[in-house]
DNA sequence: CGTGGTGCTGCAAAGGTTTGCAATGAAGTA
DNA sequence: TACTTCATTGCAAACCTTTGCAGCACCACG
């Protein structure tokens, strides 16, 4: 069975008739219009109307119906936020920055997971376009053609991944990247693996591009392994193969994977970071909970969903869409200015990693630090595109 | 700075012309209301004009408004899923098993985050009121009284709080707790502290209640810890004080907490199981994959993600809210069955409990150990009162 | 007294869709 | 032929709200 039912009864109380404006209007006396306005215009209506129609509908429990009110407004105020895969660590913190900033805009914001599913990311915009004033796509899984698509049924920003003529937030991984080898090499590792993620993705292109750029520059030699599923059990799932390949050093798409790779090597009696050193991807809170403690590149997630909130609301307010007063101006084109934000990454060295085969002896052990030093992340909102200014 | 900003550039290419019914209807020749009927109702229309109808449709890419739809039909097809804190692992097995089974009920599922606010709640919940058919409120932080009032305002389904008149589906933590209590007791342990969540939790309430009563049969002595933030930090918080307080064994609020109480341990230099015990709840993914392997309470988030959708649109569909044709039977009260379902609970034996001080010597498993490094004798602490005597 | 302004309110259209009812035509039945 | 039945389609109301416009009363100013 599984399961036990403690009670089953039924109950006959009224569900919920719903009260509308016009109750409001005929218990207060007044004309519909004055009840609307006395909610979404104030200032138009007498303080004493105000009062007494403001008391009628605390009494009856009115609330505006908000799908009617979107109907013909054209604006629903909810911001649609869509995301791969919610169980990914990765995404929560993206998440809150993104409801908080709505809220402040008076917006509210609803979360859909697709299981890293194209299929489910294309049928989520639609059943959303309707009903929300844009949508957060986060680290799409679809084909670019078809997001440029999607973004002339409904306003679109994408995260993490790079769709020319639209708004984009994206995060300097492939800068990342490059530290987190040069990190290595500077550690004396000449043998390095890259532990893949999605194939689909725009971030794990970023990486080994970047990651196979400055192997080559630092003389190492650098392997592919994947693509894997961006999970705990994607990286213990590789955790043989990297033993095998005889690299010192791995390099993870993500935190949950170096974390899952981190477990996989020890249950194979390898040591991290004595006889393999990881590096991960995101600094998820987790990270510094593990031992050993991860190193990892820092992505700023919170300022992204900040980010991308901002350039969504921006490019809203000024194309009201499916207002009615369209005159003649609305129909020619609306100017729509699409930025593109690129948020710094930064390199967190803590235990993961150590000295590898050719690391020079004199090293002492405690703080060798190559390039510059993890400056917090500054929670600095961008001011995304300046207008139309064409030269950047 | 932080950011850098790539491009910048406006364009000027129509920002979608919404295309209505209207426009379908005069492209094909046909009336609205045969368009409308050709998605809605395809049966009742020639299939010659229905194909025409859909070909003019494609070919304007012409998509239902589902608000004004959800508008006169009174159905969304829409569930909202209300989550206190996304960033908790438990959850997103819950959502993506209600995201599931709703899409299989051609239903889709928008979840928001409350970052444990009473409040945010309350907001959210007359936020989803009119465009959702229903709410799913799990692990709610505010009044029972409250969510009864908010329940006449919209269907709701609660999961992890009883709630007397309202659907509700529960993990028995309790009988989680007396087989974790007892499991400890088995191994030898006389002396546990359980490590409370968030005050306003149900759950919380259930495993301090059924905890007590276990520990009390089986002739422990139990010491009530916090409340605690429900989170890693939160269980490593206190590991201080659980060193302190001389326990052998811990059964934390969740994994969460049990995983960062044994990291807080073994920055303490206490090494788990071999001196301290520790018991989680709910068997995240986690659980599995950090060392030790944590021992935990199996709680059945899929089902009940399940479940709970289910209530919701068995409840619904036999209460048509706000639809017109309430000629006379409608209006006087909707029968509404409310269902209270308890989902069994699995203790899972792995790698973070073992034999206590009181273990009987025989035991073959592991290490042998002498007697309890930790004041074996001495109880200092008494037993925290059990709480509210009042039967619930 | 006339004129204009101001503050408040009502009127009615509009937004995109569904749906009960009526109209049409064709086919079947007596 | 007249009547019924059926399939298909059109008509128009309804859902709940917003908003441009017009109306009204009142006041101040000239």
């Amino acid at each position: 069975m599984g399961h036990t039912c403690v009670t089953a009864t039924t109950s006959d109380e009224g569900a919920a008739v719903p009260v509308t404006i016009r109750d409001v209007a005929r218990a207060s006396g007044v004309h519909i219009s004055t009840v609307s306005r006395t909610f979404s215009a104030p200032h138009l209506v007498n303080p004493e109307t105000r009062v007494r129609v403001l008391a009628c509908a605390e009494d009856l429990g009115y609330r505006p119906n908000r799908a009617a009110r979107a109907l013909i407004t054209g604006r629903t105020h909810n911001i649609g936020l869509i995301i791969a895969d919610i169980a990914n660590p990765f995404f929560p913190p993206l998440i809150k920055a993104a409801e908080s900033q709505a809220r402040h805009r008076d917006y509210h914001v609803f979360v859909a997971d697709t299981n890293e599913d194209p299929t489910a990311e294309e049928e989520l915009v639609h059943a959303l376009a309707k009903q929300v004033d844009g949508v957060l796509l986060c680290s799409p899984r679809m084909s670019n053609s078809l997001i440029e698509q999607l973004s002339r049924e409904v306003p679109l920003v994408v995260v993490n991944r790079q769709v020319t003529g639209l708004p984009c937030v994206l995060m300097d991984v492939g800068q990342g990247a490059r530290s987190a080898i040069e990190h290595l090499v500077g550690l004396g590792h000449r043998s390095i693996a890259l532990l893949g993620g999605p194939r689909s993705s725009w971030t794990n292109r970023e990486m080994r591009r970047a990651a196979g750029a400055a192997a080559r520059a630092g003389g190492a030699e650098l392997t592919m392994l994947g693509p894997n599923a961006p999970t705990e059990v994607g990286g213990s799932a590789v955790a043989e193969q990297v033993r095998r390949s005889g690299v010192s050093a791995v390099l993870a798409y993500n935190d949950l994977m170096a974390i899952g790779l981190i477990e996989g090597l020890d249950a194979l009696g390898v040591r991290v970071p004595q006889e393999v050193s990881v590096v991960g991807v995101d600094d998820i809170t987790l990270s510094r909970l593990t031992r050993p403690k991860l190193t990892t590149v820092a992505t700023p997630t919170g300022a992204a969903g900040r980010t991308a909130v901002d350039m969504l609301l921006q490019q809203d307010i000024e194309s009201p869409r499916g207002a009615r007063g369209s005159g003649a101006g609305t129909a020619l084109g609306v100017r729509r200015t699409t930025a593109q934000v690129m948020l710094q990454t930064d390199l967190v060295i803590r235990d993961s990693t150590g000295p590898g085969p050719y690391a020079r002896p004199a090293r002492p052990l405690a703080a060798p630090r190559g390039p510059g030093p993890h400056c917090p992340a500054g929670p600095g909102i961008p001011t995304a595109a300046t207008g139309d200014a064409v030269a950047s």
